[in-house]
DNA sequence: TGCTAATTAGCAATAGTTGCAAATTAGCAA
DNA sequence: TTGCTAATTTGCAACTATTGCTAATTAGCA
C-alpha cells in the first residue's frame, strides 16, 4: 500500500473524498504487518478517533482493495485480514497465538493430478507454531 | 472416508448410535468428490429423508470431522466445505462455477523469509478456470 | 460562502454456524 | 420382548462477520 500522502492524492484522482475517518486509517495500515481484522482496527481507530464506525472500516477498507492498495485474505479465523503488503506472497499461522506471518516461496509449486485446469492465482495457508510459541512449549 | 458399513461398526465402538439419519450421510458423502457443504448436503439427505434437519448435517459432519473422517476445507465461498478424501492434497477453484477440484503437489513448497516457524500443515488453495468454463469462454 | 455529490454513522438484515432444551430413539440388559 | 437410559434429533434462539439502507453530515469545488 502507498504512503497515506500518496493516497491522499490517488483518492481525490478518483474523485473519491478524503476524510479524517480515512486519513487516520491509511495511517494505522501503513507499513502495518499485522494483518488486522476490520474489527481489530477498528478497535485502535476508536481510541484515536472516537465515534468512528466500524461500518466506516469496512467501508475504507473495501475501497482500498478495489483500488489495488490492499489485499484481503482468508487464513480461516473467522474474519477476513487486510493485508497492505500487496506483494506476491503467502502465509503462517501460528496455531497457538493466532499471529499471521508474511511467507514467500521460490516458485508456486506445479499441479499434478488436474489436466485442464488455468491458474491464475494460488494461495498457500501454512500452519503451525511460530518462533515465539515453539520456545514457550519447550518442555 | 471409510464405506458406510465400516462407518456404521466405527461408530458403534466409539459409543455413537447408528441412525437413520447418520446412515444417509454416510452414503451421501462415500465417494464424493464435490466437496459439498453442509447446506448442499442437506439439501439432497432432504429430499430423500423428509425432516431431516440442518442441525443433525452440521452435528454429523462435525462428529465425522473429530474421528478424522472428513476433512473441512475453506476456500473463500462464504461457506465451509466438507471433503471425504483425507489424503493429502489441495484445491483449485473455478472463479467462474465455483466447482471444487482436488489437486496433488509434487512436494510441499519451500519458505523462504521466515526463520523460526514450525510448519505442521500447508494448504495450497489454487484459483483460476476449469475445463469446462475455459471452453465456453473461448472467443 | 454555498452547493452538491460523496461519505458517515447507525441500525436493520443477512448468511453461516453453534448453543440449548425438550422430545425422541438406538442399543443394551433383563 | 420389554424397559431403561444415554445419545441423538429437532426447532429455534443466539451469535459473528459482513453488507444494505438511509438520513444527516461534510469535503471539495465554484
Ligand atoms: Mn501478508
Ligand atoms: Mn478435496
Ligand atoms: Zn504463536
Ligand atoms: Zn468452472
Amino acid at each position: 500500500m502507498r504512503s497515506p500522502e500518496d493516497l491522499t492524492v490517488a483518492f481525490r484522482v478518483a474523485g473519491l473524498k478524503v476524510t479524517p475517518q480515512r486519513q487516520l486509517l491509511f495511517r494505522l495500515l501503513h507499513n502495518n504487518s499485522s494483518h488486522p481484522t476490520a474489527d481489530s482496527l477498528f478497535n485502535v481507530a476508536s481510541e484515536l478517533m472516537p465515534g468512528i464506525s466500524l461500518r466506516t472500516v469496512y467501508q475504507t477498507l473495501t475501497d482500498l482493495a478495489e483500488m489495488g492498495e490492499l489485499q484481503s485474505i482468508e487464513v480461516g479465523s473467522g474474519s477476513m485480514r487486510f493485508d497492505p503488503n500487496i506483494s506476491d506472497h503467502h502465509h503462517a499461522v501460528c496455531d497457538n497465538c493466532g499471529a499471521v506471518h508474511d511467507v514467500y516461496v521460490n516458485r508456486a509449486p506445479e499441479l499434478r493430478g488436474l489436466d485442464d485446469f488455468s491458474v491464475s492465482d494460488a494461495r498457500i495457508v501454512y500452519r503451525g507454531l511460530c518462533g515465539a510459541c515453539s520456545v514457550a512449549s519447550d518442555s
